[in-house]
DNA sequence: GATCCCCCTTACGAAAAGGTAAGTACCGCA
DNA sequence: TGCGGTACTTACCTTTTCGTAAGGGGGATC
């Protein structure tokens, strides 16, 4: 299932291996969303990131799980439940796209670019 | 020649909109090299970043000076000279990307990742 | 005269990323 | 009995991205 293998060549610098890890449609929304609210299970997130396909979402989040970002814990009862958390690391991670967010706010206001309506979390 | 449509639908926030700039496999490095030597010229370029094809490098820095990031200046010489440089959005925008950066080098060293040799920048 | 350098452009193709739709297995509700 | 909700998986297809290779038009160098 995994869609990206985990990197062919090396890395060029920290820049190369953080952009790693955040490249991927939803994967900075997924980081915001989980630290805003500490746990979400799948079937909210999917309804968060409006959207995002059911495909998507699950590649993404083993996709980040395997890279040591968030954290899925399973309970053993029927329905499933899952419930999905940042890791240590993907809490400095999201502490680290701070300023990164903030310029991406500054460029969207001065270029007048569209905004999805509903949500704008000033992450 | 434009490889990337200036974005198909609307953002949904402030991080999306800064990866959507350096999303491209070497705008992450071209933006530290410009950093560090604020003038560069094309083939000095094509050099510090070792193993890019010519065409990358020129479609990614034509989608960079259409996003406001890089300055390009042509001399009406022969043989042609063109010098690049980082407009003040570019420059903001690789501050903002410092703490990504370190980041990225924590999860290096963590992880124990393969880096390129030769240059390791500490951006 | 041949080759190299400059800064690209173009054409072609492979690989990766992403979208769509359906299926799975079980449960609660009406 | 049928529908919706839970959390996925799988197959198939399109789009995007990246790489390779070649050409171009002039000048300098050997």
């Amino acid at each position: 299932m995994r869609a990206k293998s985990p990197r062919s060549g090396p890395y060029i610098c920290g820049i190369d291996a953080g952009l790693d890890v955040v490249s991927g449609k939803w994967k900075g929304l997924i980081l915001w969303e989980l630290d805003t609210h500490s746990v979400r299970r799948f079937a909210e997130l999917r309804r968060a990131l409006s959207g995002v396909s059911e495909k998507m979402l699950t590649q993404h989040l083993r996709e980040m799980e395997a890279d040591g970002l968030v954290h899925r814990k399973v309970y053993a009862e029927v329905p499933p439940r899952v419930e999905y958390s940042l890791t240590e690391h993907g809490h400095t991670l999201n502490e680290a796209l701070g300023p990164l967010g903030a310029w991406g706010n500054d460029r969207l206001r001065r270029e007048g670019l569209e905004v999805t309506p509903a949500e704008i979390p000033q992450g």
